[in-house]
RNA sequence: GCGCCUGUAGCUCAGCCUGGAUAGAGCAUUGGGGUCCUAACCCAAGGGUCGCAGGUUCAAAUCCUGUCGGGCGCACCA
């Protein structure tokens, strides 16, 4: 329809297919048509009043391909043939079904690195955003073409997890060890309030610190490797229920070995040095002085993490024939990957130029940062449980239903509330976490969208829908704007795909849900006499909806 | 100190990239809607010097400069 617009303007201004598109824009309200053509930048152009030229072209426009062109003000307003429009997006959407609003934008093997927890760690609602956005993130790239792997990264070695085993071993040895991360995440919270308590235990901590990397103590390997086992299963189970499918796992551990060579390497080409020690990158040596220092290598050359980043870098395009690598982590390593990515540009990295940073503010409780050292945290597993024991409350006021059905719906009720909370806000905006007002169902929420979904499939389940042909009369005004709704939806993904950004697609199954909503209420479907158009409108509205909220990773509800 | 992010209604946020016609939602507040397809809904009302000050422009929440407030980062944590 859009086209149409730049078609017929073509053929009486002096302007290319772009500079038109460019200046095409949407009016604020529905009364002034469906798209407008400002006559500003031509008036100065042709130094005319732009009122006069909108009134000029309006009355040589013959086109009949529009109910109704009219000049107002400066603005040439076009009214689109609604009826024509409804058929031609229905179909479309009747014919494509899941996959209306895919289009090949891109070809190109991706890898989205996500999510990242430790092992003897919390997995937070932080954790959660994370999880959501690279979910979302590889279900778009998906959607436009491409391959995407998801990768997942954690870090099962180093100080946290000594301190984790000696608090273990030391105050728990004879607790069974647990699956539950908020068991795993409480020892490490006392490990550390214990060491503030006794600082000498440091010293007893570095032991076992050595000892595992050495592989020396079997016993305690046996422990290491058992408790990161635990933490592997709980996010297994966390994984499973967050819609979330890694393709490949990568672990600290394994990256010692080839992050110590990549480091010698660098040293080799003079691009890393030795100073107080340890084994540094200083950027202003190689005239990046914004970038700092990197440090690689401790003085007692055990490997940082930066040196591990590096050999992870490596080695994901080497196993896999990468085109892109994107990295969805948390705004305050910003500096450290951009460190990263220079440091594979300097060393002729296959990963250079290759690798993107996706950066994601963070998620805060209202009084401050959350900490997984001293568990001012909201745990993942704690949320979800608050979330489903509302859900289930709320279902139990409705529905009479077996206690299997109840367990089903409550969580995939409370996955889609945290999941959309955490997806519908700007990526670069920190998240206030207020649990009180995050267990909400109403509005601008994930439960709103299911509900609204499910609405859908009760009319359609109840009138024994089957897809067949339609007719379509006049259109009234709630139908027109929900039609107009479902021909946007193609527009935001290419958007969505262009900026990576899943809230767009968030905002828009709002609004698609509102006025879904709009029309349920004014107008009744079964026994009506638009009923056979009414019901592929239901169908399209539902189907489009379960796109959008597929591609944040939410899953739907027949039944609600 | 330097760098990045952020400031829009009482609260939480869209809109800013690509400047245009009365700045939009949700929550909260007030008042409506049940013989009717799921009221987790819908309708209406009140509520805004778009942090502040300059500049560019016919036109600025949107672009530029400065400034103030908040967050984060800047050598052996990850």
């Amino acid at each position: 329809m859009k086209k149409d617009v730049i078609k017929t303007i073509k053929k009486y201004m002096g302007l290319t297919t772009n500079e038109i598109e460019n200046l095409i824009e949407i009016p604020p309200s529905p009364e002034l048509g469906d798209f407008a053509f400002p006559c500003f930048a031509v008036g100065k152009k042709l130094k005319k009043n732009p009122a006069e030229i909108a009134q000029d072209i309006t009355k040589k426009i013959k086109s009949k391909e529009f109910e109704k062109v009219e000049a107002k003000g400066p603005y040439v307003n076009f009214f689109v043939d609604k009826t024509k429009l409804a058929k031609k997006t229905l179909e479309t959407i009747k014919m494509q079904k899941e996959k209306y609003g895919s289009k090949k934008l891109g070809n190109e093997k991706i890898m989205v690195e996500f999510s990242q927890p430790n092992t003897h760690k919390a997995f937070h609602v932080g954790h959660i955003r994370g999880t959501s956005l690279g979910e979302s993130i590889s279900r778009i790239l998906e959607f436009t073409g491409n391959k995407v792997i998801r990768a997942n990264y954690s870090g099962d070695t180093g100080m946290h997890i000594a301190k984790w085993l000696w608090s273990y071993q030391k105050f728990h040895a004879k607790e069974k060890l647990k699956e539950e991360e908020s068991w795993i995440a409480s020892i490490y919270v006392e490990a550390i309030k214990k060491l503030e308590q006794t600082p000498e235990s440091q010293e007893e901590v570095e032991e076992i610190n050595r000892k595992l990397e050495s592989g020396e103590e079997k016993k305690l390997n046996y422990l290491w490797k058992k408790t990161r086992q635990s933490s592997i299963n709980a996010w297994k189970k966390i994984y499973n229920e967050l819609n979330t499918k890694f393709s490949i796992q990568y672990f600290e551990s394994e990256l010692e070995k080839p992050a110590k060579a990549f480091v010698k390497s660098l040293v080799k080409k003079k691009i890393a040095k030795i100073s107080e020690g340890a084994t540094i990158i200083n950027f202003e040596d190689q005239n990046q002085a914004n970038l700092g220092v990197f440090l690689l290598l401790r003085k007692d050359g055990t490997v940082l993490y930066g040196g591990k980043d590096l050999g992870l870098a490596e080695k994901k395009f080497k196993e896999f024939k990468l085109n892109k690598s994107y990295y969805i982590i948390g705004r305050e390593q910003e500096l450290y990957i951009h460190q990263v990515f220079k440091t594979l540009e300097l060393a002729k990295s296959k990963a250079a130029g290759k690798s993107f940073y996706i950066p994601l503010s963070e998620v805060r409780l209202p009084t401050g940062k959350m900490s997984s050292r001293t568990g001012d945290n909201v745990l993942y597993s704690n949320f979800k449980k608050e979330l489903i024991d509302y859900a289930k409350e709320e279902i139990k006021k409705r529905h009479k239903i077996n206690t299997k059905e109840l367990e089903k719906r409550s969580l995939l009720i409370a996955i889609a509330s945290m999941k959309y909370a955490m997806l519908r806000q700007d990526l670069n905006k920190t998240i206030v976490f207020n649990k009180k007002e995050s267990i909400s169902f109403e509005g601008n929420t994930g439960p709103y969208l299911l509900y609204t979904y499910a609405r859908a499939k009760s009319i359609l389940r109840k009138a024994k829908y089957k897809q067949k042909k339609f007719k379509i009369k006049d259109l009234n005004d709630s139908e027109k704007s929900l039609v107009l709704q479902l021909t946007k939806f193609p527009e935001i993904i290419e958007k969505a795909y262009k900026t990576l950004s899943p809230s767009l697609i968030a905002n828009y199954a709002h609004q698609l849900a509102q006025t879904f909503n709009e029309f349920y209420h004014k107008n009744k479907v079964i026994g009506s006499k638009e009923e056979s158009f009414r019901l592929v409108l239901v169908d399209a509205s539902s189907q489009v909806l379960k796109n959008a909220l597929y591609l944040l990773g939410i899953e739907t509800l027949e039944r609600m």
